[in-house]
RNA sequence: UCCCCAGUAGCUCAGUUGGUUAGAGCGGUGGACUGUUAAUCCAUGUGUCGUUGGUUCGAAUCCAACCUGGGGAGCCA
């Protein structure tokens, strides 16, 4: 007799009249008066659950088995049996079950055996991984999260281990969460009156950090080609299906690249994932396209199957002005697109994910790359259907003096970029890379419209609960 | 942060043009039936009507502020 997971059981790993027990969380027990009980056990190993049949000659049948409620803890033990309903091909013929642990008021079990809103399950953030839905989409999850992992390793790539803790202000991409030890009921104060940081932790202002992508920046000036894959930090006050205040994100960073080069990358890496997930996770993928979003699988065949649209900016705008549509925000070269111009090219002009490059410099960060145009950058966002920006990328300037003039015109201190400036006197290389909201990545996968549901425990503004 | 919408039973919602005893489905519970599987059928309980204040003879209903949630926008991944 041995442990058994649901999967290995339901995919016959355990041949037919092996015994072996099975443990998990009841999904439902319904009782048939020819004297026996079927019940519905999960473990979260894949999407259905197990069912095991439990006769009324077990010593506990009418004292604990009948008294079975969704939720319940159980270890069933029993004989692996083909099945003689529909439905399912094998079943446990249990011969043996004992409780681990009871719902102590059925009636009030947050996780009731019927469908809830995505809101209440979310108010459940504890409970909620028992659910079909939740239980799904962390598998979609984590079979992302290796793929990632796996594709950079084939591919050569290093991972990197960025801070998450970083003592520079400068990374340039948002409000920042402070880190510190200063007792906030009595801060030492500087005899102009201002806060005297040097006596925190750091000796000096530390934050969470916004982006891995600088200090990549220095490994993939050395190590060639790198990645971070970690969590991120934004304390902007954003309240939206596809913003959360800490989010996990891929950041590749490439040595000798340039834009055209990441922008492929990010297509292969893509449709890497893509492929692994259907395989992997065809289970999961079916019951997203049942009741979440019928165009998941159809989306992800799509993509696998077709070449990206590239774009230019420039285009992109042409576009926009000609195409008849009236949108609330004009159209003119140097804007920066709204969500409504980035839908209409992802969803209507191309009716799939496009990749949108060489941005006005003026709308784009300090980082990036002067094309020889003097008008714009080599930058590019791939856009998703549905959910906007899921990857932002671009290539580095990797030329000391066009660099230092544009922390000029953008009046950021250079002293703060030292060590950022010194990758570009000592050995400096072109290089490229780009971020990939891997929230966005498993909201896009799933049809999961909020990415608060896509996130084991979503912090949001005023939500850190659980 | 801005605009719009909502908050009534364990859950999803209906309802109240201000007036006594508040409605349905689902879930739960009990029963019938059944190798069942979103089972089916019958029966059954439940409410500070988001919070605070105001108007009124009377507020769950009208008004205000606040809180929470949703949709959209901005910031971005």
């Amino acid at each position: 007799m041995s442990y058994a997971s649901v999967v290995d059981v339901l995919t016959g790993k355990h041949p037919v009249g092996t015994t072996v027990t099975v443990r998990g969380w009841v999904r439902t027990r319904r009782d048939s008066k020819a004297g026996i009980s079927f019940i519905n056990l999960h473990d979260g190993s894949c999407f259905d659950a197990l069912q095991a049949v439990v006769a009324n000659t077990l010593s506990n049948y009418s004292s604990e088995v009948q008294k079975l409620t969704t939720g319940c803890a159980v270890a069933i033990t029993g004989e692996v049996a083909a099945s003689q309903g529909q439905g399912q091909s094998f079943e446990l013929q249990a011969s043996d079950l004992q409780v681990y642990g009871w719902v102590e008021d059925p009636d009030t079990y947050p996780m009731a055996p019927k469908r809830h809103s995505m809101e209440y399950l979310r108010e459940y953030a504890h409970l909620r991984p028992r659910t079909n839905i939740t239980g799904a989409v962390m598998r979609v999850r984590n079979c992302l999260a290796q793929a990632v992992h796996r594709f950079f390793h084939e591919h050569g790539y290093l991972w990197v281990s960025t801070p998450i803790i970083t003592a520079s202000d400068c990374e340039g991409a948002g409000e920042m969460f402070r880190v510190s030890t200063l007792d906030l009921m009595n801060l030492p104060h500087k005899d102009d009156g201002s806060i005297d940081f040097s006596q925190d932790f750091f000796g000096k202002e530390a934050y969470l950090t916004v982006s891995g992508q600088l200090n990549a920046e220095t490994y993939a000036c050395a190590l060639s080609k790198v990645y971070t894959f970690g969590p991120t930090f934004r304390a902007e006050n954003s309240n939206t299906s596809r913003h959360l205040s800490e989010f996990w994100m891929v950041e590749p960073e490439v040595a000798f690249a340039d834009l055209d080069q990441v922008a492929g990358l990010a297509e292969a890496m893509l449709k890497y994932v893509f492929k692994a997930v259907m395989e992997e996770r065809a289970d999961d993928l079916a019951f997203f396209n049942q009741r979440i979003d019928n165009t998941v699988l159809e989306r992800l065949q799509k993509m696998v199957s077709s070449d990206f649209v590239h774009m230019d900016y420039t285009d992109a705008i042409d576009i926009l002005q000609n195409c008849g549509e009236q949108f609330e925000y004009p159209v003119s070269w140097g804007v920066d697109l709204q969500s409504e111009h980035e839908r209409y090219l992802a969803e209507k002009h191309v009716g799939g994910p496009v990749i949108l490059k060489n941005y006005p410099r003026d709308i784009k960060a300090f980082y990036m790359r002067q094309n020889d145009d003097g008008k714009t950058v080599a930058a590019m966002d791939v856009l998703a259907p549905g959910i906007g920006e899921i990857i932002g990328g671009s290539a580095r300037e990797e030329r000391l003096d066009v660099l230092d003039k544009r922390l000029d015109e953008m009046q950021l201190p250079k002293a703060e970029y030292q060590w950022y400036r010194d990758l570009r006197r000592y050995g400096t290389v072109p290089h490229a890379g780009f971020g990939l909201g891997f929230e966005r990545l498993v909201a896009y996968v799933t049809g999961v419209q909020n990415i608060r549901d896509v996130i084991p425990f979503p912090r949001t503004p005023k939500n850190a609960s659980y």
